[in-house]
This record gives structure tokens, C-alpha cells and sequence, in this order.
DNA sequence: AAGTCGGGGGA
DNA sequence: TCCCCAGACTT
């Protein structure tokens, strides 16, 4: 036995865990059957993303791709477009990657051993416990930030659960806890049992199914676990956008490249602006170096503040009109507002297009 | 091992 | 405000 369980009776946890589960479990899309393809997708849709959020986007995605094949031969923009606003963008690009693996190395059948499956672009240690548990029972832990946060409060670990060794740690414990189970089962109960009960603050142990086999709760310290060292504050950056026209009354959007922070969405133009550096000075010269344009820049109609993780975006909207020719607009488009619901774009310029729209309608009164 | 990569909602 | 969420990849 693991020297972590040598004080837990696993057969009683695992009885008193899984007859919790069977009566409260959440109806959810993915839950429907046990078919590979959407275990998998699901699972990559929520990834530091609540299963409230990932509903209406599973089920959109299902209708668009609900196959393997449908996904791999789908045009790329209506796969971003399909993600847009869920955040963390290579999620999809890696999955349609991997499923066009699927469809060619393995005849369209998500692959059932560990080693097959794993290798798969975007599918880490944990994706490949729970598709590999849920669609196929197959005894491997899932160890998340649920599984970390129940288990550290069950067995009283006090290591930090933002390393990776603590996350192999619970991946030698786990295991033992999967004997004489269904994997599906149990991998989805704790999981149910961290989402529902044994939640970050306040958790409601008095509910709990398992509170007897808690050691956290037996010392009173269920509140200080688990232990995770605080990241620092994000940076933030001064930004100025364009929402630049033509002579047509397009308006020029740009495709962000294929690295790096959203990468492939679509953005109004736009550059950081150095402390000290007035931002209309800055934009028309990168207008005029980046795309070779000369423009005529009006004034600030927008301030936008986006916070992401590590990073806040400062960004001035002004708007612009090209009065000379446009020369080099690679990786760029002219389009009007009715034909924005094609492209994809981040958050942040989505604030941008949702004021242009307002600002069209109202010229509609006038 | 530490940084990067989104966005939202709960307390 | 702060935290963190069914994490993976890059450096």
C-alpha cells in the first residue's frame, strides 16, 4: 500500500464516493454516452474553464463537428470562430491538429492505449487519464486541480500543487483507488465531489460524503488546504487601435500570427505604445511603416481595458481614414460590419466592434 | 522549474 | 479585489 492511504479505508471511501455520485451527478452534454470523440472534446474545453462556460460551446461545436472526419477537413476560421471567446486558443488549433492525426494514422477512431493517445498534440498527463477513464475505462488517475485540492484535504499533502512533482505525487497515490472501481466512475465523482462540495473556500464538509475520511477535517485545516503559491500580479501594457476606413466605409482588420498570445484571431489594428509617446503619433507611424498607408487620424473614441492572466491591456481606439494608397496589407482585410460574424476575434476587440455596431445603428436614425 | 496562454464568475 | 477553474506547451 501507498505510505499516503496506510489510514484510509479505500473500499469504504470509494463506496461512500461513488453512492454520493450515482444521486447527484450533473446531467451534462458530455455525460450523454461514453463516445471518445466528445469525451475528448469536452475534456479540452475545460481546461481552466468552468463547466457553466463550456456548455453552449460544447454544444455548438457538436452540431458544427460532430465527428472526428467533420473536424479535421473543417476550414479553420469556422473552427476559431467556433472558440471565440473561450480563451486559450492553441486548445483548438492542437485538437484539430490531433484529430486530423486521428482521422489519418488511426482511420478516425481516438486511439485506446495510453501511448497512442498521449501523443497526440494538446493531450497532456491529465486529458489522457480522463479520456482514457471515461470513454474506455481504463484505470488511469486524472489528476487535476479538483483531484489535487480533495486529495490534499483527504490525506492532509502539503505540497504545493502548483509543481509538477505534486502532481506526480497524487498521480503514485491514485491508483490504489481506482481498484474495483469503475474508472469513469471514480474519476468523474471526485472530480463532481471537488466542483460541488469540496470546493476552494467554504467547503461544504458537512455535505460531504467522504467527510469521515478526511484528515484535513479531522484537524480543522481543510480551509488553509491546498497549499498554492500566490503568481504575481499582471503587467500592464499601453495599446492604441484603429478602426481605419476606407473610402468604401470598410474597415481594416488584421490576422494575428501563428505564436503566441491569440494567436490567429482576428484584431483591429494596433500598437503598444511606449510610456512617454503620444498614441496618435505612434499609431500613424506604424500605420504608415507596417502597411505603407498614409491615414488621416481623428480622435480617441474608446478606452478598453482587458485583463488576462498575466498581462492588461491599456488600449486607445481612435478612429482613422486611408487617404493615400494602401501598399503592403498582408495578413489584412477590408470589411464591412455585417461580414465581422465570419472572423473570430479576441475579447478585447470584440469592445471595439460592439461600439462600431452601436455607432452604425445610430447613424441609421439620423 | 518557471513563463506563457483567456476569460469568466464567485466570494 | 483576489482566486482559480476537468492544463499543456515552451523555454
Amino acid at each position: 500500500m501507498h505510505q499516503d492511504v496506510e489510514n484510509i479505508d479505500v473500499s469504504k471511501f470509494q463506496d461512500n464516493l461513488l453512492d454520493w455520485y450515482q444521486h447527484t451527478k450533473r446531467e451534462l452534454p458530455w455525460r450523454k454516452n461514453q463516445d471518445a470523440y466528445r469525451v475528448w472534446v469536452s475534456e479540452i474545453m475545460l481546461q481552466q474553464t468552468k463547466v457553466d462556460t463550456v456548455i453552449p460551446y460544447f454544444n455548438q461545436f457538436m452540431e458544427w463537428f460532430p465527428t472526428p472526419e467533420d473536424l479535421a477537413y473543417a476550414d479553420e476560421e469556422k473552427v476559431m470562430k467556433a472558440w471565440e471567446g473561450l480563451g486559450y486558443y492553441s486548445r483548438v488549433r492542437n485538437l484539430q491538429t490531433a484529430v486530423k492525426e486521428v482521422v489519418e494514422e488511426y482511420g478516425g477512431e481516438v486511439p485506446s492505449e495510453k501511448k497512442h493517445f498521449s501523443s497526440l498534440k494538446g493531450v497532456g498527463p491529465y486529458t489522457a487519464g480522463a479520456v482514457l477513464s471515461i470513454a474506455y475505462e481504463k484505470p488511469e488517475p486524472a489528476v487535476d486541480g479538483n483531484v489535487m485540492r480533495v486529495f490534499s484535504r483527504i490525506l492532509n499533502i502539503t505540497d504545493d500543487i502548483g509543481k509538477a512533482k505534486t502532481r506526480k505525487r497524487f498521480e503514485a497515490i491514485l491508483p490504489e483507488f481506482l481498484e474495483d472501481v469503475r474508472p469513469s466512475e471514480f474519476n468523474q465523482a471526485v472530480m463532481e465531489l471537488g466542483a460541488l462540495i469540496c470546493t476552494p473556500k467554504s467547503p461544504g464538509c458537512l455535505l460531504c460524503p467522504v467527510q469521515q475520511h478526511c484528515e484535513a477535517r479531522k484537524q480543522g485545516v481543510q480551509e488553509e488546504l491546498p497549499i498554492k503559491e500566490k503568481k504575481k500580479a499582471p503587467t500592464a501594457k499601453e495599446m492604441a487601435a484603429v478602426v481605419l476606413k476606407n473610402e468604401k466605409g470598410q474597415i481594416l482588420i488584421h490576422q494575428r500570427g501563428e505564436k503566441g498570445l491569440l494567436a490567429r484571431l482576428w484584431e483591429f489594428p494596433n500598437v503598444e505604445v511606449p510610456a512617454k509617446h503620444s498614441r496618435p503619433d505612434v499609431l500613424s507611424e506604424f500605420l504608415s511603416k507596417e502597411y505603407g498607408m498614409t491615414v488621416e487620424v481623428g480622435s480617441s473614441i474608446q478606452k478598453v481595458q482587458h485583463v488576462f492572466s498575466h498581462l492588461i491591456w491599456n488600449i486607445t481606439v481612435f478612429e482613422a481614414w486611408v487617404t493615400g494608397a494602401a501598399e503592403r496589407i498582408e495578413d489584412c482585410k477590408w470589411m464591412t460590419l455585417e461580414e465581422a460574424g465570419h472572423y473570430a476575434f479576441p475579447v478585447s476587440h470584440q469592445k471595439i466592434l460592439e461600439l462600431q455596431k452601436e455607432r452604425e445603428a445610430d447613424d441609421g436614425w439620423i
